[in-house]
DNA sequence: AAACAATGATTAATCGATTAATCAAACGCT
DNA sequence: AGCGTTTGATTAATCGATTAATCATTGTTT
C-alpha cells in the first residue's frame, strides 16, 4: 500500500543475498524449509535494509487485508473515545488496523457505512449497535458489543451485575425509596441496567422507574421530572442509567435547593469524563473497555483464522433470525463500582409511602 | 482486500462480454480509449454482476491505499466523536477510508502509532496534536489541525475570533470584571482562546487569567479556585477555556450558593454533549468540525494527487524547522457563539476594584 | 491512390508477497 | 552400491487492477 516505490521488497533482499525471493519469504514467515543459519542471515539483512512487508501485496495474495472495521451507529456516544482507543490497541497487538465507520444513528447511513467497510475489504467487523440494529449477513465475521441479554451479543459489560452493585450500594446506605431513571425504554443496555437494579432490591425497597424520552416526546422539552414532588414523597435516592442523566438530575436538584448527598443520593453509569470533576463527584460504575475490546478482537481474529468450533448450520436453526455473529468464551465483563460523593446515607426523616412499582 | 475469492473481477466481466480486461478497466475508470456504447455496456454488466474493485489489486499497482490515518494524541478529548465522525465523512465522500491511531498522550506511543499507520501504507495523515507535538518527516503528506497561530497548521477553528465573540457577548451584558480560566498554559488552543478574549476587552474591562493545571500541581487536588473571594472582589463573569472547566466552575458556584447567571455569568468552549442539558444550560462556542474536516481532507488529497503548488524547497528554507505539513487555502474556520442561560446581565452592585491584568 | 492520422481495442508487463510444485543434493538403510 | 527419504532451496503461478506499448481498423488529406 505504500506510495513509495523506493523501499526494499522481498526480491531486493533476495538479490542482495543471492537467494530466491521465495526463500526470503519463507525465512521471514517461518514457514517452508529454510536452514537455520540462512534464516538468521536473511532476518539480519531484512533488518538492515529496513524491510517492511507490503500490505497490498500480501492482501492481494492472501485475500486478507489485516484491517478490522469498527461500526458505531451512535456517534454521540460519550464512550466513543474509550471504545476507539481500546479497539485500536487490541487490534494493534494482533497486527491489525482499525477502520472506523459511523452512521449518525441512521439506518440507511449505517448500511452504507458497513458497505464501505466491506468494500474496503475488512476482515471482520466490530459493531456497537444502538437500539435493535439488525446485522444482516455481511460476508465477514462480525462481533457485536451490546448486552449479555441481546441475542448475538459477542461480549459486553455486565450491565445487569453493575445495576445490582449500584442497588446494593444504595441499600447499604439505608435507602428504601428509590427512583430509577432511564432514557430510552427501547435500549437493551438501559433495560439491563435497570433490570439489575430492580432484581437486587429487597422486598422492603420501594422503587419506581421513569423513562425520560417518552416523557419528553409527550410533554415537549419543558417536561419536568417533578423531582421535588417525588422527594417530598419520600424518594431519597435517584439511580440513573447514565452519567449524563445523573448530571442533569444533579443540576436540577441543586437549582431546586436540594443538598446532594445529604438529602438525596444520585448515581450514574459509565464514569464519563466530567463525572469526577463535578461537585459532588458522581458515584458511578465503569466498564473495562480494554478487556471487552480484547475479547471481541480475539474472537473475531479466531473466526477469521478459522480456529473456531464449526457452527452447526443445520436447516433447523436457520429459522432463528439470530444475527450471524461471533461468539466468545467470556461474554460478560464485570463493571466496577466507583463510590464518590454523590451518594450518602439515607436521611433519617425517611417516610416511605410505598406505592409499588411502576412500569 | 476482500476475503471472498468469489466476487466478480475485471476479467470475469471481460470474459462475460468477450472483451479484454484492459478495456473493462478503461471503461470503468474513464481513461484510455473506449467507444461510448461499449462503455455503457460494460458499466451495465459491471453493475449487474455487482462488481466491486479490489482495493488490494489497485493498491498494489498504483502504490496508493486509499486510506488516511487519523492521529489523536489526546484520547481524553471529548471532541473525539465529532472529529472522528467529521473526518470519516469527509474521507468517505472522497472515497477514502480512515484508519485511527491513538497514543494516550505519550510521545513514544504516538511515534509507534504513526509508524503503524505508515506501515499500513496510509496515503496521508491527519494529526490533531496536543501541546507542542513535533511532526517529523514521515514520508507522506500530513495535515495538522491545531490553531491558526501554530506553525505548520493546516486548518483549524478560529479560536481567537471565538474568544473575541465570547468577550463581546460578556461586554454587551455589562460585565466589567471578568475572570479568565484556562487549564494548560502550554496549550496553543487555550492560549489563542484567551488571547482573543483579552484582545477584545475594552480598556475599562478588568480581567485576570488563571491557569488551573499549574495551580493543581502546586496545591494538589485540593487547590481551590477561591471563587467566592474573587466574586466578592467584584468578578461578575467567569470565562473558561472549555465546557469541562465551565461545568466544574458551575457546580462549585452552585454548592457555594451563588446564583448563575443572576450573580455570576459563566461561559465555556466547544459545546460538549452535556452543555445543553445542565442547568443553567451553558453559553458556549462551537466549532464547525465538518467544515474543518473537509478542508483538511481536501488539502491532503490534493497533495496526494500532486495538484499542489510546488513547494519551494530551497536550501535556504531548510533551516526553518516548520513541520512539513500541507497547506490549505482557508486555514481558519469561524466558530459559532451559542447563547444559553449561563450568561446574563451583570448585577447592579458591581464594584470593580480594578487591580489590572495578572499573568 | 498513397501516406498519414485518429480511433478502438488488445497484449503483456508490472506491483509484492505467497505457496504449490519441483528439483538437487545429502543422508540413511540394507 | 543401490534405492528411498529428508533437507534445503528454486521455479513459476497466482491474486486483481493498471497502463505503456502495440496492433488493427477506419477516416482524412493531398
Amino acid at each position: 500500500m505504500a506510495g513509495k516505490r523506493t523501499g526494499p521488497n522481498l526480491s531486493k533482499i533476495a538479490e542482495a543475498l543471492g537467494v530466491s525471493s521465495a526463500t526470503v519469504s519463507n525465512a521471514l514467515s517461518g514457514k517452508g524449509r529454510v536452514s537455520a543459519d540462512l534464516v538468521k542471515k536473511i532476518r539480519k539483512k531484512a533488518g538492515e535494509m529496513g524491510y517492511v512487508p507490503s500490505r497490498a501485496g500480501r492482501a492481494l495474495r492472501t485475500g486478507r487485508s489485516g484491517v478490522l472495521g469498527l461500526v458505531l451507529p451512535d456517534i454521540g456516544n460519550p464512550l466513543f473515545p474509550q471504545i476507539a482507543q481500546a479497539m485500536e490497541r487490541a487490534a494493534a497487538t494482533n497486527d491489525y488496523g482499525v477502520l472506523i465507520a459511523d452512521s449518525r444513528d441512521d439506518v440507511t447511513t449505517q448500511t452504507d457505512a458497513i458497505g464501505r467497510l466491506i468494500e474496503r475489504g475488512v476482515d471482520g467487523l466490530i459493531v456497537i449497535p444502538r437500539r435493535g440494529t439488525r446485522i444482516g449477513t455481511v460476508g465477514c465475521p462480525v462481533a457485536m458489543i451490546d448486552t449479555p441479554s441481546t441475542p448475538g451479543n459477542t461480549v459486553s459489560a455486565d450491565h445487569w451485575q453493575a445495576g445490582e452493585q449500584i442497588a446494593r450500594h444504595l441499600m447499604e446506605l439505608g435507602h428504601k425509596n428509590i427512583l430509577l431513571l432511564g432514557n430510552d425504554p427501547a435500549s437493551n443496555v438501559q433495560n439491563d441496567r435497570i433490570g439489575g437494579m430492580k432484581a437486587a432490591f429487597k422486598r422492603d425497597i420501594s422503587c419506581q422507574t421513569l423513562w425520560l424520552q417518552p416523557l419528553l416526546r409527550k410533554g415537549g422539552t419543558a417536561a419536568s421530572l417533578n423531582l421535588s414532588e417525588r422527594i417530598s414523597q419520600g424518594v431519597s435516592a435517584i439511580a440513573t442509567v447514565s452519567d449524563l442523566l445523573a448530571l442533569r438530575v444533579l443540576t436540577e436538584l441543586q437549582t431546586a435547593g436540594f443538598q446532594v448527598p445529604t438529602q438525596v443520593s444520585v448515581t450514574g453509569f459509565d464514569d464519563l469524563i466530567f463525572s469526577p470533576v463535578i461537585s459532588p463527584a458522581l458515584t458511578t460504575v465503569r466498564m473495562n473497555m480494554s478487556q471487552i475490546a480484547n475479547i471481541a478482537v480475539a474472537a473475531l481474529i479466531d473466526e477469521i483464522n478459522g480456529n473456531r468450533d464449526p457452527k452447526p448450520k443445520t436447516s433447523l436453526q436457520k429459522k432463528r433470525t439470530v444475527p450471524d455473529t461471533v461468539m466468545a468464551d467470556t461474554s460478560r465483563v464485570p463493571m466496577e463500582l466507583i463510590i464518590r460523593s454523590s451518594t450518602g446515607p439515607a436521611p433519617f426523616d425517611q417516610t416511605p409511602h410505598s406505592n409499588g412499582e411502576t412500569l
